[in-house]
DNA sequence: AGGCTAGATCAAGAAGAGTTGATCAATCAA
DNA sequence: TTGATTGATCAACTCTTCTTGATCTAGCCT
């Protein structure tokens, strides 16, 4: 196994119950880079495994690792280790949350301000 | 009429025309910092003063209008002006978009990786 | 006009996030 | 067992973003 990542995983059960704040904002970091956001667009056509994704993007290993790393803090992606290989895949039940705590952000918006000060 | 903000405005018709990678990237981001996703939330109760604003989260005047600004250059807030005094509101379009595009991003993922390598 | 206030902007510094290369543990193959 | 390989992690460095305080412009009031 290529040296345990240990103390990651994000509060999340397959029940989707509702983010915090907190957690969609790390949701939301962690899609709001280039590189991390390719990788999700890569899993979204299906589990990966980690040297398909280095020679897709393009990025120095250790690089991808720390983006990797990221997304797998954040909820967004989850491991699968088969001996040496390490397969990465969406969790799109986080980005499923994360569009109904959107969707709960935009009450009741255009109501005109009195007057002020 | 308070110093005006110049060079700003992002590219997002009323229409609401599916938000290119580069864009949602900067609605993500802008989304994603603690002192922003206040401002939207108390703008999600409707338009509010800058003034009130400042107030209300306890800001330096200079640190509220920095996060205005990029909450504006994602397009996720706008202003109105009114004498001496600015109003901000929720362009709810945004995150609207901001769902759909993320409603694109998880297709097909959960296909198990053909063995690799 | 002159003074006051709201809020944008700028420059300098602090804090945070991303990059690089080296190292390390685990697996596999010979 | 030894050597090679995968991929995580660490430390040093760089690059971005945030914060702070000062300055500036536009509108209001007297």
């Amino acid at each position: 196994m290529p040296a345990a990542f240990t103390a990651v995983a994000v509060a999340a059960d397959p029940a989707a119950p509702a983010l915090a704040a907190d957690e969609a904002r790390l949701v939301l970091k962690a899609l709001a880079d280039p590189i991390r956001l390719e990788v999700v667009q890569a899993l979204a056509g299906g589990e990966r495994c980690v040297c398909e994704l280095t020679e897709r993007l393009g990025l120095a290993q250790s690089r991808l690792s720390f983006h990797l790393r990221v997304l797998r803090e954040a909820g967004l992606i989850e491991a699968r280790e088969q001996g040496r290989w390490v397969y990465y895949s969406l969790r799109s039940q986080t980005l499923e949350q994360l569009q109904v705590w959107l969707a709960g952000l935009a009450v009741c918006s255009r109501v005109p301000a009195r007057p002020c000060c």
